[in-house]
DNA sequence: CGGATTTGACCCGCGC
DNA sequence: GCGCGGGTCAAATCCG
């Protein structure tokens, strides 16, 4: 399911195979009556799909209960550069394709985490230690979206279940940047909330990585394909 | 009681 | 090399 996302975003965007993707289900992510506009004159390098991007709706699709629907808006913003969001020097519009960027050269992402997990079990033991030293660190940054919105609410109901795994302040902003991770076994996506400094009204929404499964509605089962494709444009 | 959240400590990349 | 700051861990705590 989700992979068709995947594919009709591309095909929606007249992408290549450097092109990114949405780590959520769309559906599932929408909030009701949520429009996203281009409000920014930055010409975002990449692909052509940015015009469809301008100005289109998302089907209601949330359960969004939380949600002020009538102050619901948003704005999509590069994956590539969230912290361009952070600093606020004017959103960029979102860019689907994936940028180089994204790609860290410090090798496998769970090498590493072995690699982490095995120092401290050790208690930087030489044995550990050696072999940190020996493997090539090849890290890949897992591709980011963000996205700004207008909500009352911190955490959007994106149809995926989240476990908090951390809060931090974040220099010269008054609130707290929040972490979570998918619940589900074997998913490593990630999310960063925190609001935004000049408008508290506005959360920044980050997401980071690929989802393995499909959303876990437990009140949205009854949504129907028909709204899934009214999102692509 | 089990799962979720909180929060201080720690890790690590990056800039100087 | 060092310090800063963002990101993550994990023990403690909360809560249903």
């Amino acid at each position: 399911m989700f992979e068709d996302h995947q594919g009709m975003a591309a095909a929606a965007a007249g992408a290549t195979t450097q092109m990114g993707f949405l780590p959520f289900s769309i559906a599932a992510t929408a909030a009701p009556n949520l429009n996203f506009t281009n409000n920014s004159n930055n010409s975002s390098s990449s692909l052509g799909c940015h015009q469809s991007l301008k100005n289109f709706s998302i089907p209601p699709s949330l359960s969004s209960h939380h949600h002020n629907n009538n102050n619901l808006s948003g704005t999509l913003l590069s994956p590539s550069s969230p912290h361009a969001t952070d600093h606020f020097g004017g959103p960029q519009l979102l860019s689907l394709q994936r940028s180089s960027a994204n790609l860290w050269a410090y090798g496998d992402v769970n090498e590493c985490y072995n690699n982490k997990r095995m120092v401290q079990d050790h208690h930087l033991g030489v044995t550990a230690m050696k072999m940190k030293k020996i493997k090539t660190r090849r890290k890949v940054r897992e591709p980011r979206f963000c996205f700004k919105t207008m909500s009352e609410v911190d955490v959007l109901d994106d149809g995926y279940k989240w476990r908090k795994y951390g809060q931090k302040v974040v220099k010269n902003t008054q609130h707290p940047r929040s972490y979570y991770r998918c619940t589900q076994d074997n998913c490593r996506v990630k999310k960063r909330v925190e609001r935004l400094a000049e408008d508290p009204r506005m959360v920044i929404t980050t997401y980071e990585g690929r989802h393995v499964h499909s959303p876990s509605h437990d009140q949205e089962d009854s949504q129907s394909p028909s709204q899934l494709n009214n999102f692509f444009w």
